[in-house]
DNA sequence: TAGATTGTTAATCGATTAACAATC
DNA sequence: TAGATTGTTAATCGATTAACAATC
């Protein structure tokens, strides 16, 4: 496969369209142009068709894209066309959240280990999942073929998981923690982080008037 | 005041800088180079400088930052050298993790209502905050100056929920749900979207093996 | 054929990086 | 003064937008 470089722009982008055609599906939409989908999703109609075009040609000139053949293809090139084992290292307020979270089940993830080292809450189950303690870590990770971690631990625990994690065999990681990560080059990372987002919110209003 | 835009990712990375900064006052240090900031968390010196320049000189040639100093600007310029209020709608798992969060408080941040329309939560509490039913949402925005909404609603009612917030007055929301919102231009609106973000992860675990 | 819409190229815009004069 | 580091300009890089030939 010939790699050019992504923008992760794009990719984003990718995963909101295939959300907006799932919702045209519902309403039996057959076929869609870019200037449509562009309107629902809040972008250019170029934008659409150049993020597209990083991966094929996938419509029909003068006509448009059939919704469901287009809502397969991006679910493929999401890599959402199979299921991807993750572990939950924290199961505080956001790492219970985020395993409660339906959503992500119909999108390809399955929750496989929640790991917490609170004894209180080890042996209590989420999700039908059950809670364990840290030390099963690197049999969790490796035994259920788990690639991706979600980080929810406060932030000074932070770093130590993911090393734990990195070792263990993990390929990506989602850190909620308030904290810069060191991850080795081909784990792939990704920072939500919840502070900071409020904190944008705060200098556009601040700053602004 | 003199309104250059400034990027987004700049008021990201500042925000991300003053906590460097918070951690070295914690150690004691009181100067610091644009060098130094850069490894900690992991940008380029140049890109330091740059992102500050957008706001003023706040060093000194040959020797750097003062620690403490300069924490203190990055707070006011992020306007957080003051408090926001916020009102939280939907108290289900993510926005009860959200209340929960303790970081928001030291960084001028009270949640101030938290509203849903369960009848089985309103009543309760969490953080002190009583679990309200949706009619006051626009009374508890204008008398208790609520400038910050949170949406952690299912996405079906996301929409609304929106309008009602930016009929009350609200001036940003911060928005959980995985769907795209239409606001005024003069409303800020910001998306954390969980879905997105762990679909770029699979992206790449797909694409690049 | 006329109208619509794609796929793609070229132009534009904006952000990052490199380099260095200013200066402590 | 010599060494260090800022603030800023110019060069580079990358992403978005505009425009249009291709084609259904």
């Amino acid at each position: 496969m010939k790699v050019y470089k992504i923008p992760e722009a794009t990719v984003m982008r990718l995963s909101i369209y295939s959300r907006y055609l799932k919702q045209l599906m519902d309403d039996d939409k057959e076929t869609v142009s870019s200037g449509e989908i562009a309107i629902g999703v809040g972008v250019s109609s170029a934008q659409v068709r150049k993020d597209l075009a990083y991966f094929g040609e996938f419509g029909t000139r003068g006509v448009g894209y059939k919704v469901e053949e287009l809502y397969g293809y991006l679910m493929k090139i999401l890599g959402l066309d199979r299921r991807w084992n993750i572990i939950i290292i924290g199961a505080g307020n956001l790492g219970s959240a985020f395993a409660l979270y339906q959503g992500f089940m119909d999108r390809g993830f399955t929750i496989s280990a929640i790991l917490d080292v609170d004894k209180k809450i080890i042996g209590t189950e989420l999700e039908g999942v059950k809670i364990e303690g840290m030390d099963v870590l690197d049999s969790r990770v490796r035994e259920q073929n788990i690639t991706l971690g979600v980080i929810t631990v406060p932030a000074v625990a932070a770093q130590e998981v993911t090393d734990q994690l990195v070792n263990s065999g993990v390929k990506a990681i989602l850190n909620f923690s308030p904290r810069v990560l060191k991850v080795p080059n081909e784990v792939i990372l990704r920072n939500v982080d919840l502070s900071v987002n409020l904190e944008v919110l705060s200098f556009y209003l601040a700053f602004n008037r």
